[in-house]
DNA sequence: CACGAGACCTGTTCGC
DNA sequence: TGCGAACAGGTCTCGT
């Protein structure tokens, strides 16, 4: 799930709470317990244990598909992948299956990082832009208009699939919104970057900004056998629409494969290019 | 530089 | 029913 939308999702409800999950915003760690080793990339366990206990979660902020929480000295970076999901419980909840990284907070509280495929990352650094720099720019933030969308697009000569996969060109778009995107755009998936006119370029440029915009709007899309609240699901164009018909002409929906990814387009709407 | 394949993991679904 | 293959929202590294 966790591309841009669920991230800001999740950002959101441990920013506000919801009517189910209170506010993390407040809460000092007590404790944690790392259950799967891996999943944290630095510091070392020990060192991460003893440093993070007593801070406090100041913040949350979001970079690409990187959540960030702001502590009282350092930042707690969390990369979900595949299948990483973030869960509020209690210190009593029984530790499930595939929880991998619990942080307790006072009051009862408790994160809980559950991640089945084990990608998933963290990070504990006092600062977070290193870790960052390699991301492209933020999709929706103002700096990022179509005119500079356009440019980057002709300093390229890649297939436009993969590209906007790539978090260094832009950051946050994952396969579910990248399909979606060049679907509205009317773009077929293996469109070189640098033969796309500026009318096209903007046209896709707004395209990521409806599917995002409209992502964040519908707290992402929650798909397959994990359900985290999200209802974008229900108003995918294409993806995993594979037969079904689409809804602007009616021709059915195909499956490819673009830079090893399962692809979704609509033929017809989408045009193999020159 | 651009691209594809393989690796990292576990679970579900598909096809015979 | 059983069993192996294919597939899954991400990203990194390697070879061509």
């Amino acid at each position: 799930m966790p591309e841009l939308p669920e991230v800001e999702t999740f950002r959101l409800t441990f920013l506000h709470g919801t009517e189910e999950v209170p506010s993390l915003v407040g809460k000092r760690i007590c404790r944690v317990s790392l259950l799967w080793e891996k999943t944290l990339e630095t510091p070392s366990a020990e060192e991460f244990e003893t440093r993070i206990k007593g801070q406090s979660i100041l913040d949350l902020n979001r970079r690409g598909k990187y959540l960030l929480f702001n502590l009282t000295q350092d930042v707690l970076v969390i990369h979900l992948r595949m299948s990483g999901d973030l869960v509020v419980e209690t210190h009593d909840d029984p530790i499930a299956k595939h929880h991998r990284l619990l942080i307790e907070l006072d009051g009862g509280t408790r994160l809980a990082f559950n991640d089945t495929r084990k990608f998933g990352r963290v990070w504990l650094v006092r600062d977070s832009a290193p870790l960052l720099s390699h991301l492209g720019p933020e999709p929706l933030d103002e700096a990022f208009t179509s005119e500079v969308f356009c440019a980057m697009l002709h300093n390229l000569n890649r297939q436009i699939k993969p590209l906007l996969l790539d978090q260094h060109f832009i950051a946050g778009m994952g396969n579910i919104y990248t399909d979606e995107a060049l679907f509205l755009a009317g773009t077929h998936p293996l469109t070189k970057s640098d033969s796309l006119s500026c009318d096209q370029a903007e046209k896709l440029w707004q395209a990521i900004h409806i599917v995002l915009t409209e992502g964040i709007l519908r707290n992402g899309s929650s798909i397959d056998w994990v359900y985290r609240g999200g209802d974008f699901q229900n108003h995918f164009q294409v993806f995993r629409r594979t037969g079904e018909a689409c809804y602007r002409c009616g021709t059915p929906i195909e499956r490819i494969i673009v830079g090893n990814r399962s692809t979704h387009i609509c033929p017809k709407c989408q045009p193999v290019p020159d």
